[in-house]
RNA sequence: GGUCUGGUAGUUCAGUUGGUUAGAAUACAUGCCUGUCACGCAUGGGGUCGCGGGUUCGAGUCCCGUCCAGACCGCCA
């Protein structure tokens, strides 16, 4: 079995040549004295051409028969068409059939194999294979592929080796929770499956491999969403020697070839904003930068002035939408009700609008005079003919709410172009992120973050003030990827483990390996993991990320094409003790 | 764990206030068609209205329960 070229290749240039083809029958168009075939593989679509004329009436008998989706093999003559089709790169010519051998056939698809395909979701994800003969999915692989060869260059052109870590690990109380695996050969105990590589590639810099990358599975066994699937692939890297400038360096130049290399951007060095500023401007620790409406603070604009919703919360904020004043009431009304959302949880929203002539029409009309409005306007550098839209309650939340707010105005403007890339770096996270209902904390980043080393003396002093060497790099609105500088000394490393709770003892019984690790001249590192499958969708301009895996999970964690999860049977639950045998 | 939306032909969907034999498009089958490429034309087959219960003279439609799918909240160091 052979075949000369692929159903792509062939060109005006190649009229008389002899080919061979391969593939699958997209379609067939039977005129009666003509029939047309377009075979489609990977990389194309060729028409095929039988009449009875020229090929005979046997082989336009069997061509007849040829229904979607059967696999063929031809052997033919190319030659230029009479019609040409200017949509198709091969549309200049077809391939005359002398040859045709039926590989095998196809049941009809329960959903057209086309760009636009009539097949929902769950239908497509059951028939996945077919499903992936699809122009939008296949390309999505392949761009994912590009995407990882581009990463795996870059990273091997500056010294990093990729090294691979188990999967078999140990399961932590800390993070996420754990894929565990039953040991059969150690009755009663488990396996868990990494939600990351960090403690092994901490110890592989204090075995010396200085730069280590991995493009790395992870597992979490979490609730999921259009953007998380249960598996997932991280990049996975650590460096030794190093600080904070210098990872961020590294990576930052990684995504600016990436945008070079896969959209023709090369962007402006990164910008860096601190933990803090991202949430009181953006209300948000993934800021989307791509456009303005920055938010600001109203609390000494606000309050006072005898409107009690205001007088009574700690904070009070708001942001202008451009042009916005332009709004109809049920528009505006609409947007109050999306705040009222339980998702969202706002008590209302109160709004004002700037109008052209100068003046003020607002909401809160009876308690607020035209110059408290236009101060209020000032504040939120909103211009005539915007609109001010105003959120109160508790800082955090409040911040938080309008940061949705924000996005989603800017999702219904149409500011959130797909095809524009905003990259920055959010710095300055705190350290430790304090737990209700309890004395200990909760690791911002995770339990190896190393504190700034001016903020190390106050860690039980005055945990909540201190900051981490910890970084994320945001894309539109994104976390594509997080890292730290570590702790490499284990008299800071078990400080650390005391405020987040836990006894020497556990310390000792989760992660003495790492701690003895740090006993034998263990190096200044540090790293980042970004989530592929989330960056590889985010640079192919798309918020869900199960079309660039090859074999997603749905909503509830399953593979509908396998049918998995799925029970195991007695004898299997006996032989890895899950079952006691009567 | 929670909120919301949906489930009707192989598929994507419509189906009014509860009322005759549940429709459309597409796919499929058969026939016709001298250059198609979303081919066209004609004909035809195709339905457990997710499942269970209830209200009613009568339920795709209303009510209760349940299953499945999707989006989101919680969760995701």
């Amino acid at each position: 079995m052979n075949r000369s070229h692929t159903c792509g290749a062939l060109r005006l240039s190649d009229v008389n040549t002899e080919v061979q083809l391969a593939g699958w029958v997209h379609s067939v168009r039977d005129k009666g004295f003509v029939l047309w075939i377009d075979l489609r593989d990977r990389y194309g679509v060729t028409q095929l051409v039988l009449d009875e004329e020229r090929n005979g009436a046997d082989i336009l008998a069997k061509a007849k028969s040829i229904g979607r989706e059967f696999v063929i093999q031809i052997s033919g003559q190319v030659i230029e068409r009479v019609s040409k089709n200017p949509n198709i790169p091969s549309g200049d010519i077809e391939v005359l059939v002398k040859e045709l051998t039926v590989l095998n056939t196809a049941d009809t698809p329960p959903f057209t194999i086309e760009d636009e395909s009539d097949g929902g979701d769950d239908l497509r994800m059951k028939y996945r294979y077919l499903d992936i003969r699809r122009n939008p999915i296949k390309d999505k692989l392949l761009f994912r592929h590009k995407v990882s060869q581009i990463v795996r260059n870059y990273l091997s052109g500056k010294d990093f080796a990729e090294v691979e870590t188990p999967y078999l690990i140990k399961s932590t109380p800390e993070g996420a929770r754990d894929f565990v695996v039953p040991s059969r050969m150690n009755p009663g105990q488990f396996y868990a499956l990494p939600q990351s590589p960090q403690t092994f590639k901490q110890l592989l810099m204090v075995g010396g491999m200085d730069r280590y990358f991995q493009v790395v599975k992870c597992f979490r066994d979490e609730d999921l969403r259009a953007d998380r699937q249960p598996e997932f692939t991280q990049i996975d890297c650590e460096m030794t020697f190093v600080d904070q400038d210098d990872i961020l360096a590294v990576f930052e130049e990684m995504l600016q070839q990436l945008l070079h290399d896969i959209h023709g951007i090369t962007p402006a060095p990164f910008p860096r904003i601190s933990y803090a500023d991202a949430m009181a401007t953006y209300g948000s620790d993934k800021p989307d930068i791509r456009f303005g409406m920055h938010l600001a603070g109203l609390n000494d604009l606000a309050q006072g002035k005898g409107f009690q919703v205001f007088d009574q919360q700690e904070w009070v904020g708001g942001f202008a939408v451009e042009g916005g004043a332009a709004m109809s009431r049920k528009e505006i009304d609409a947007w109050i009700d999306w705040v009222k959302r339980p998702q969202i949880g706002a008590k209302g929203l109160v709004w004002v609008k700037c109008n052209e002539d100068g003046s003020y029409k607002s909401s809160v009309d009876k308690f607020f005079s035209q110059e408290d409005l236009a101060e209020w306007a000032s504040a939120c550098k909103a211009q005539a003919g915007d609109l001010v839209l105003v959120l109160s309650g508790g800082k955090t939340k409040t911040l938080t709410q309008l940061g949705q707010l924000r996005l989603a105005v800017a999702e219904e403007k149409g500011l959130r172009n797909p095809q524009v890339f905003a990259p920055l770096w959010v710095v300055d996270f705190p350290l430790l992120e304090p737990l209700e209902d309890s004395d200990h904390f909760h690791a911002m980043h995770h339990p190896f973050t190393a504190p700034k080393p001016e903020h190390i003396q106050q860690l039980e002093t005055s945990p909540k003030t201190v900051l981490a060497n910890a970084y994320d790099l945001v894309l539109n609105g994104n976390e594509i990827g997080g890292g730290s500088i570590r702790i490499h000394d284990r008299a800071v490393q078990e400080r650390m483990f005391s405020l987040l709770g836990f006894t020497k003892q556990e310390a000792e019984e989760q992660f003495g390996f790492l701690m003895d690790a740090f006993r034998y001249g263990a190096p200044p590192h540090g790293g980042i993991a970004l989530g592929f499958d989330r960056l590889v969708a985010v640079l192919g301009g798309h918020e869900s990320i199960r079309d660039y895996i090859a074999f997603p999970k749905n909503n509830s964690g399953k593979d509908v094409m396998i049918n998995a999860p799925a029970p195991l049977d007695d004898e299997q639950l006996g032989e890895l003790s899950l079952k006691t045998t009567s």
